[in-house]
DNA sequence: GATGAATGAGCTTTCATTCAT
DNA sequence: TATGAATGAAAGCTCATTCAT
């Protein structure tokens, strides 16, 4: 669907050349359509870019969940690796809309920062809420505070990950 | 001086707005001056932005390179908490320069990105090679690869460090 | 019927907007069908305006002779002032046309301006002789030159009236 | 002066096209620069067309006001006949700007729309102040009812006028 | 009869840049 | 040093129109 096809050149202009880098006459060539008729299908440039934005949250949501709800029965040492194993895979193999939505959080739509922001809090969140759950039933020895100790540690390591893989490797 | 207060300007300009969306009037307005005026001291758009990103990473580095001497002397506990909290408080107080150069990183200059990335590279190598060294120093009964070990998990704690203070707290 | 529909909505949307601020888009939606559709039934824009236009000249004339007629058996003073009123009855029953008109009479297609500037002419020119032959038969004693004087009189408060409910008072 | 010589083609476009239908382009080319030119003058079209409204209703009011002045000192017909002759004088010779006013009413932009519909009132009600001072101060003898009638006649008559050369001559 | 999808032409506007003064 | 005036290029967007279905 020529729809989707756009949200998808939407996401790929967004990631090289930013918001307002990206320009629809680009993004149209991209789907072999011209740019008015880009207007046929989406209202403007932001209306299309906040479609793009919902895909690429939905679809990072759905990667992390899925991997999870997989890893949830092993050892807490595999679940921490295979987590962060998850993580690296998923932006290494999306790296276009990892690229994207790293460029949307400086968007200068503030609808848009907004709601990845917001998006970031609710994820850390119920990842934070997972993952307590799961190591105190587990370690049922483990004092809270030590637990959420350990959460932090993981945490900041998946950011690192994350920043590393977007930055200091070849993510150009 | 008026071409020192362009390049803060652009800097001020280029973290809150990207590179496409940092313009000329606006960073003329905030001197004092006229867009026409900016061409007596830089050629163009893109040298002045050279120029910034230059300020930015010596900066970063000099800034670096200071906590790192201060703190050799201490033990590898106080070393690694003093140089990630120096890490803190330098991109704390000088978000501008920092929203500046994650957003550069993904500049339409490819110049630029190759500038920066370059830099990631060198500061780190700089900053692996002064704790191989200090560590190794300090502690002759460890194995190189568990130095390096180390080493590679205080980067992550770095790295995860810094994105967690650019993007999940309060840097807009 | 749809295509009555569509002249309707063409002649309230030229009041409001003008020729050129009227878009097929916001007519099709007013009659609730898809601007492609209006293409059955009209070749194109300046046709559909052509035919309202055809639609308030026709429903103006015919509006005005109904009211002569009914007056003509009346002395001067009623048959003058009962005139006027129905001016004003039709402009003020009638908004939407009487606007429309007043737009069109500067539309931007030379065809239309030609057959409005036509019609007013035609319209006067029946008025003029109406009136002559009326009064002459009514005051045999009135020299021509009189009664003229008189017309014109009359055409100019007419004129005048119009002019002032079209735009001092309530028509936005 | 450039930017007056854009007010002036702004008005000429505006009375030929209406506000729609005058663009930027024609502007433009009408004083013999670049439509990107006309920005370094006016914020947008509106404020350019808002800038032209006053010049031409700050025209018109001084053209008026002139007129009574010189006529006051005569007799009351002389009066009535001189300022009629003064309004006829003055729309045919500035027919552009009668004709852009007349566009104008009908303008798209609520704004312009109301501060000219707002001018015609406040002059209406000057020119009845005026008139009733001289009249009364001419004829004593004439009660205030007699006079408002009187003035409301003018009215008609300068309104009817108006209107017959904006439409019914040759204002094309 | 009606419409989904597409487009060409043209619009307003922005912006980096130039250049004479 | 600084700027007023101008511009080319390109952006986002609108709209009348077409055409296969």
């Amino acid at each position: 669907m020529t729809k989707d096809k756009l949200i998808q050149a939407a996401i790929a202009n967004f990631a090289e050349f930013g918001y307002q880098g990206a320009t629809m006459s680009k993004i149209a060539k991209e789907v072999g359509i011209k740019p008015a008729s880009i207007y046929y299908f989406f209202d403007n440039k932001e209306a299309l870019f906040k479609e793009a934005v919902k895909v690429i949250l939905a679809h990072h949501f759905s990667s992390m969940k899925k991997t999870y709800h997989l890893q949830k029965e092993e050892n807490l040492h595999t679940l921490f690796s295979e987590l962060l194993r998850s993580i690296l895979v998923h932006h290494t193999t999306f790296q276009n809309e990892t690229k994207a939505y790293v460029t949307m959080v400086n968007s200068p739509i503030s609808n848009i920062k907004r709601e990845i922001t917001a998006y970031l809090q609710r994820y850390n969140q119920w990842l934070v809420g997972q993952l307590m759950h799961t190591i105190s039933a587990k370690h049922p020895e483990l004092k809270e505070e030590k637990i959420s100790s350990l959460i932090d540690y993981f945490i900041f390591i998946g950011n690192g990950l994350f920043w590393g893989l977007s930055f200091t490797k070849k993510m150009n």
